[in-house]
DNA sequence: GACCAGGAATTGG
DNA sequence: CCAATTCATGGT
């Protein structure tokens, strides 16, 4: 077992904000699957307890290695992100496997948090590879190039999302992602616009939860409540309400949309 | 730009 | 129990 000092970091809310969903809480031990690795971790305070992974491997995937005061004392001159950030102090933007959370937030569309899960669980049931880490049974992420049955993904509750799925596991590599993070923000995400299932705010959530791009600024829902509600008033699109972000904070529009969005989902 | 279907599961009344 | 909602996209 590992530990890490942690401070600026929360396990529970950082997981539990809607940006990752291949988790489990047991016995005081979160349990996380990431591509076809399986860690637990344990926080008590500032410390981070961990098992099934290296240092540097925990420290990567969480952010920890990232500098969060410069960023929360800019975005708390913000009032209403002043009062986000104190709520939820430590919340951290992971950094995902691309693949992994292009297929999470495929899933993603028009879904809640529960059924994301439990597609997740299925397409690893089918089409990764079974693991048991101290007692946890799970199954590994597939890479794209598994997920080559379209009859067995729609037996994963996916629905309409079915047919997205397969159609981006077809065109999909590592290779290509790991080409986009040499790209400038706007070109990556219309690499990502052109595969089936993409829109804006999903291309958004795999570049700032994957790829690094921290200006990124997903659209949903619950960011689209928060900005009507506290910063514009006339009837704006979404893709006016993620040019609204981006403009407001710059790079840090994706650290902001994440305090925001958690805050709100949780009032 | 506005409207609507896509599928299934959870949430809310 | 049934209706509304759910981290949207693509087509018309």
């Amino acid at each position: 077992m590992g530990v890490l000092d942690c401070s600026d970091f929360d396990l529970a809310n950082t997981l539990g904000s809607g940006q990752f969903f291949r988790y489990e809480q047991r016995q005081g031990w979160y349990y996380v699957v990431t591509k076809n690795k399986v860690f637990r971790a344990r926080q008590e305070g500032n410390k981070l307890y961990y098992e099934g992974v290296s240092a540097r491997f925990i420290t990567h995937f969480l952010g920890l290695d990232n500098n969060y005061s410069i960023i929360k004392q800019r975005l708390k001159q913000d009032p209403v992100l002043a009062r986000a950030i104190q709520q939820y102090s430590g919340l951290r933007i992971l950094r995902q496997d691309p693949w992994e959370c292009t297929l999470a937030f495929l899933c993603s569309q028009y879904s809640n948090i529960k059924k994301i899960k439990k597609n997740l669980d299925l397409i690893a049931q089918r089409f990764g590879t079974r693991v048991t880490f101290k007692g946890f049974k799970t199954h590994t992420t597939p890479p794209p190039k598994s997920i080559n049955d379209l009859n067995a993904l729609k037996e994963c509750a996916l629905g309409y999302r079915a047919k997205y799925v397969y159609e981006t596991a077809q065109r999909v590599s590592d290779k290509q992602f790991k080409k986009l993070r040499a790209l400038p923000y706007e070109k990556a995400k219309q690499k990502l616009l052109e595969l089936p299932g993409i829109g804006e705010k999903v291309a958004d959530c795999i570049l700032l939860f994957s790829l690094d791009f921290t200006e990124a600024f997903p659209v949903d829902v619950w960011i689209e409540r928060v900005l009507r509600e506290n910063y514009v008033k006339n009837k704006h699109s979404l893709k006016e309400l993620a040019l609204f972000g981006r403009q407001r904070w710059g790079k840090m529009a994706g650290y902001a949309q994440q305090y925001l969005y958690h805050a709100r989902r949780t009032q």
